[in-house]
DNA sequence: CTGAAAGCGCTTACAG
DNA sequence: CTGAAAGCGCTTACAG
């Protein structure tokens, strides 16, 4: 059936051990005729390592799990996630490791991914930082867990995440240069953790810098929809408004929507920013200002430590953090005087 | 270290075969008590299988593949795709299947994907028809692949995919009831195969109905940028076009932006239509008229299909064909007399 | 440079 | 109802 080892030692006349040492790459122990004798067989009969074989020999599986909350449904991935999740694979091929995709419905669930296939490692995508937070040494075991986004400061686990603060520092002093002075924040609910605090912090410091008191907060979640209904009634609320800084693209598409609906225009009336640059960010009418992310560095920094961990031991103390930059597009303009 | 059977087996005073008969839920072959005494040993030490050297000895990996094609960069993981991901997840891990997410630079390589892990079965995600019928008993050897979107008559795979030619029906019958005569049809190289060309030939099979000869055809690839600069030029070359229906949202939202910087209202004077009806598509201005796919429905349909050769091996030899559904929104009108 | 032995953590018949 | 033996396909020391 299945080519194995066995098969290439006894079609080579020499012991498996000699056929491992080839495949393996320890050509130091094997005379070069012999090795090319069985790298010719290895071709013809399309050998392929069993993984699971090695693994379990090896004590280590070249496995790294992305563990994604699930919810009752299907994993929500996010064009946003969708980007790093091609870039993490691209990644760990080409260090010659495996992705295990898996879907997290309850906090117990972690423990179980990371052992049932002995994963080396694991990236843990668009998790809380309270349940980061929960992770202990019981769930986690020696294995390398990375948390992308992610401000907390369980020390089991390691960040890897954009520069929020400046970020939305960036966004609130595009705005301020453009004249404005009554900017509405706009974003879920601000923890006194996490990203969207982070966002929050940055926004605000820009502000007092530039001698103007705390932004109006307004909550909503990250979704296209309550963007809308923020927009639809922004100017009720905030009569002076003139501009809307949002935590998320998709968020900001859905508030430039209700805003359009209601009548106000985009960016004369006011102007709106986001965060992410997701591609469709430059699909919108008009175009969205906003921050963006470098997802590919976030990926390659991901793997990056990860590995290092996972092979050398070594464990970084720092989280990573990837540099943002300010897209300045059509949805914004000077303030109406 | 890690918890084994034998850890649960010492504790108990048992064999680790009578362990592994609880953990595999072979009641009728171990005592009451002797399960119950189990159960509460193994939740206390936390014990989980290990996978790989279950698979081993089982010769069953309760693993899937999804392969995708990876190019020289990451994996193109598009909206679309990224929807069925999770739901194919969701699917696989309802039934107790992980999910390995793995890129495919070379044809060769999905031997050694399908084989490295022993994978029992595969999911090919966004590969073309050309690929799909090049795999051979070689490459796949007895394992069960299955084809998303995939129109070849490749009797070693089996196929999951809309109802390509009554959605560009849908679409066609659409434009024709709001007047529509002088059609564009807008997409990737017609082939004589393929998803393109199933929907070229429905959209044809609605016009020939209605008395009206072939569509003038542009040739454009899926990007957002295509589909802008076909839309800058559209009335040049076809000046009296009213309306264009495009193989895909992403390239129609390009189209739509292009006719809008050349000055062309949409809808007003040029209508277009989609295909796939991504989240985005109701986030343009106007909203786009699509044909929507049930990505849910592909994703069951593959897994349960899937699952059913891997475990039963019951070969079906129909593809799979889901039900579309024309969405009417605001990019498309009665055309201009 | 080459190989025999032990073991990774399970399951599969089979015997009691 | 319970267990001893063999084996899945590899790798890791270790001996020659």
């Amino acid at each position: 059936m299945r080519v194995t080892l066995k098969d290439i030692a006894d079609a080579a006349g020499v012991s498996i051990m000699t056929v491992s040492n080839v495949i393996n790459g320890r050509h130091a122990r094997v005379s070069a005729e012999t090795t090319a004798r069985i790298q010719r067989i290895v071709g013809q009969l399309g050998y392929v390592p069993n993984g699971q074989a090695r693994s379990l020999a090896a004590q280590t599986s070249q496995l790294i799990g992305l563990l994604v909350p699930a919810g009752h449904g299907s994993l929500a991935i996010t064009p946003h996630h969708a980007e790093f999740l091609g870039q993490a694979e691209r990644q760990l091929r080409r260090h010659g490791y495996h992705l295990m995709l898996r879907g997290i419905a309850e906090p117990r669930e972690v423990a179980e991914a990371l052992r049932s296939w002995s994963l080396d490692g694991a990236i843990l995508l668009g998790f809380l930082d309270e349940d980061i937070d929960r992770l202990d040494r019981r769930t986690i075991g020696s294995i390398p867990v990375l948390a992308i986004d992610s401000y907390s400061a369980n020390p089991l686990t390691i960040g890897v995440r954009s520069d929020d603060v400046t970020g939305a520092r960036l966004a609130a002093e595009h705005l301020l240069s453009l004249g404005h002075k009554n900017i509405v924040f706009a974003g879920p609910t601000v923890h006194n953790a996490g990203v969207v605090h982070e966002r929050f912090l940055g926004f605000q410091q820009a502000l007092h810098q530039a001698g103007i008191p705390d932004p109006a907060v307004e909550t909503a979640d990250t979704t296209h929809a309550d963007g809308v209904t923020l927009g639809r009634r922004l100017l009720d609320t905030h009569p002076h408004a003139t501009a809307v800084f949002a935590t998320a693209d998709i968020l900001a598409i859905g508030i430039m929507e209700g805003l359009t609906e209601a009548g106000v225009p985009v960016p004369q009336r006011v102007s709106v920013v986001g965060f992410d640059n997701l591609d469709i960010s430059s699909y919108t009418t008009p175009k969205l200002t906003t921050v963006a992310q470098d997802i590919t560095g976030k990926a390659v920094e991901a793997v990056t430590r990860l590995l290092a961990i996972a092979e050398n031991g070594e464990h970084p103390s720092a989280p990573a953090v990837l540099d943002v930059e300010l897209i300045s597009r059509m949805s914004t303009a000077a303030a109406a005087s």
